[in-house]
RNA sequence: GGUCCCGUAGCUCAGUAGGAUAGAGCAUCAGAUUCCUAAUCUGAGGGUCACUGGUUCGAAUCCAGUCGGGAUCACCA
């Protein structure tokens, strides 16, 4: 239960019944009314714009209207006061009684408290990671793989029907290169010299096992096949060899797919599917045989004037229009993305969610472009673009350079620091915003790192449950903690159940902004708040969660930790880390 | 040159649908901690929300422009 979503609904109510008037004559807009926690926790605990924002249409000052409305709400049962502040806001205070109620549904509905119906149901295709395969993944990969993952889950939660997706570039000229580089590995494999690898080839040593397990299976074979035939095989096997590799990557992270779509699939058949959605798009009026014209600034060295096969996208929001097809012939990458999409489309989807780095900015709008074309404007296409990584050791930045072969790989920063740690961090941050990633930060094991922090915070949740059991209380299960929550009644307990409460509305937020890293701000902020109750305890005893000899008292406060340690671990499952029991 | 993102305390960053006196952590400073729940705690100082103009009851937030930083810019994937 969304306690806002509650009280929006008690405040609309209510000021139908004071029946109020637009000056005019018609009828009043509500769609602009509010109600949400105030900024600062003293001025209550519910705050509405209503007055401020209906004032003008009735034609009363702001202040008399809400003092008004005020009136009439301090007669809800669950409100204890009523005031009027600043230019208009009226703020409610609830008693009590409402929030003990509150935390016992919470308690109730334990890890499912937060799960919201606002998606609807709605068919969402997200798609992530996506990374090509021609070698394991690297460090850039990993923002991207978090985020994307970590948004799906919470979708999810949020009553999206999510289908997470990864779309695996197996075609086009760099894997012909993936191609050669492994032919070079087969022959090294037969016992020939190969020397250096020649530039422009893939140097990895992960080739070598590709390499080595095409000459057990096929001996010599290969070699005396026809180019054309060899390949085929080779890129096949290459292309499964790399994705297994990649999957145990991303499966070391925790990230997860529903469907991973082949590019070249597209290709197949004569390029049934992507002819197909080109010709969909000439019918609707968006390709047509022109020029283009030179970038402008400096022209590059090999341009060609040539006339080509192109997407009006300039039509649909792009800034130039768009080739399809190739000078050798063959279809663009961007023609695959136009029958990728079409196949999205097809498929029911109407709306698509791509997370890419920040260096594929300049594909939005093409990308939004091709939505409009396509879907005809049905569908909604949102792009997350997350901003690079920059990986830090101890204060130093840790050089990388792609032509040398010389990069961080995913796999080696989660066996350093860990798969939690990884994509909470990845997470503590907007997506929008630069991320510095320090090894030594992020495993430090003290409250200055927020992933610790908040599984910290977890593990003391569960050695309250041990003491009380150590302490005598046997019966610890649900129904019995939430009987005396009357009991509950300091205002440092009220203020965590507030906290607490503010769970569903997050997630509501969260889901529907696309901004997973709220939810990680608001578990850190969670666990400080429990931190903070926790050590209140140690000034004044009275406060501490288990009194011996106030069982009833003990037994409520049990239920309040219970449900700190239920949203704590079901933020964490969003994000994809665990809930600890304990620190080792 | 075009496009996109960013600019908030000394540093790293939040700022929830345009709301009230702009917040947190670190750092700094001042205190607490014989005992319990210290992989600490309490408190204080610190701001031209890059700048200018606009929209309105009200702007860090929306719009336009300026400055500064980053990404990207035919056919590649």
């Amino acid at each position: 239960m969304n306690i806002f979503a509650d009280f929006d609904a008690r405040i609309k109510k209510t000021l139908q019944k004071l029946d109020l008037k637009a000056k005019d004559g018609g009828d009043l807009d509500l769609s602009r009314v509010a109600v949400e926690p105030p900024r600062d926790a003293s001025h209550g605990d519910v705050a509405t714009n209503a007055a401020m924002v209906l004032a003008k249409a009735i034609g009363e000052a702001p202040r008399e209207l809400a003092t008004r409305m005020a009136e009439a709400l301090a007669a809800d049962e669950d409100v204890a006061c009523v005031e009027v502040a600043g230019p208009g806001f009226i703020n409610l205070r609830l008693k009590d009684g409402y929030w003990q109620r509150q935390l016992a549904d919470m308690i109730e509905a334990a890890t499912d408290y937060g799960r919201s119906s606002v998606g609807a149901g709605r068919k969402v295709n997200l798609e992530y990671v996506s990374a090509n395969p021609t070698g394991p993944m690297h460090v850039g990969h990993c923002r991207g793989a978090v985020v994307g993952d970590a948004l799906a889950n919470l979708m999810a939660f949020a009553g999206y029907d999510v289908i997470r997706e990864y779309y695996i570039n197996d075609a086009g000229a760099q894997i012909d290169v993936l191609a050669r580089s492994v032919m070079l590995r087969y022959r090294q494999a037969l016992g020939e010299e190969i020397g250096e690898i020649p530039s422009g080839l893939y140097p990895g040593d992960y080739l070598v096992p590709v390499g080595e397990a095409l000459a057990r299976e096929y001996g010599r074979q290969l070699l005396e096949m026809p180019e054309e035939e060899m390949l085929g095989i080779v890129k096949a096997r290459t292309i499964d060899a790399m994705m297994a590799m990649i999957r145990a990557d991303l499966d070391a992270l925790n990230v997860r797919h529903d469907v991973f779509f082949s590019e070249r699939s597209l290709h197949a058949g004569n390029a049934r599917l992507i002819r197909s959605a080109i010709n969909d798009l000439t019918l609707k009026g968006h390709v047509y045989k022109g020029k283009l014209p030179p970038p402008k600034g400096q022209l590059p060295d090999e341009w060609e004037d040539r006339e080509q096969t192109l997407f009006r996208s300039t039509d649909v929001g792009d800034d130039m229009d768009r080739p399809l097809v190739k000078s050798d012939g063959a279809f663009t990458y961007f023609a695959a993305d136009v029958a990728y999409f079409k196949d999205k489309h097809d498929r029911g989807f109407n709306e698509m969610i791509y997370v890419l780095g920040a260096d594929h900015g300049g594909y939005v709008k093409r990308m939004e472009g091709l939505a409009r074309a396509v879907s005809g404007g049905e569908a909604k296409l949102t792009v997350i673009l997350c901003q690079l990584v920059r990986l830090f050791r101890a204060g130093e930045p840790v050089k990388m350079s792609k032509r040398s072969g010389e990069f961080v790989t995913l796999r080696e920063v989660v066996d350093e620091v860990g798969r939690d740690p990884v994509r909470f961090m990845m997470l503590y941050r907007k997506n929008d915003a630069p991320l510095d990633f320090d090894f030594a930060k992020v495993t430090e094991h003290s409250k200055d790192n927020p992933v610790f922090y908040v599984q910290y915070a977890s593990a003391r949740c569960h050695s309250v449950f041990r003491q009380a059991k150590e302490a005598g209380f046997e019966k610890l299960d649900r129904e019995t903690l939430g009987r005396h929550l009357e009991k509950l009644s300091d205002e440092s307990e009220i203020a965590l159940v507030r906290k607490l409460a503010e769970y569903p509305r997050l997630i509501e937020a969260a889901a529907q902004h696309q901004e997973p890293h709220r939810l990680a701000f608001y578990l850190y902020d969670l666990a400080s708040a429990f931190h903070g109750q926790w050590n209140k305890g140690t000034e004044n005893p009275d406060l501490r969660f288990i009194k011996v000899n106030d069982p009833d008292l003990s037994l409520a406060r049990l239920g309040l930790v219970q449900v700190v340690s239920d949203v704590l671990a079901s933020g964490l499952s969003i994000i994809g880390a665990d809930a600890p029991t304990e620190m080792r």
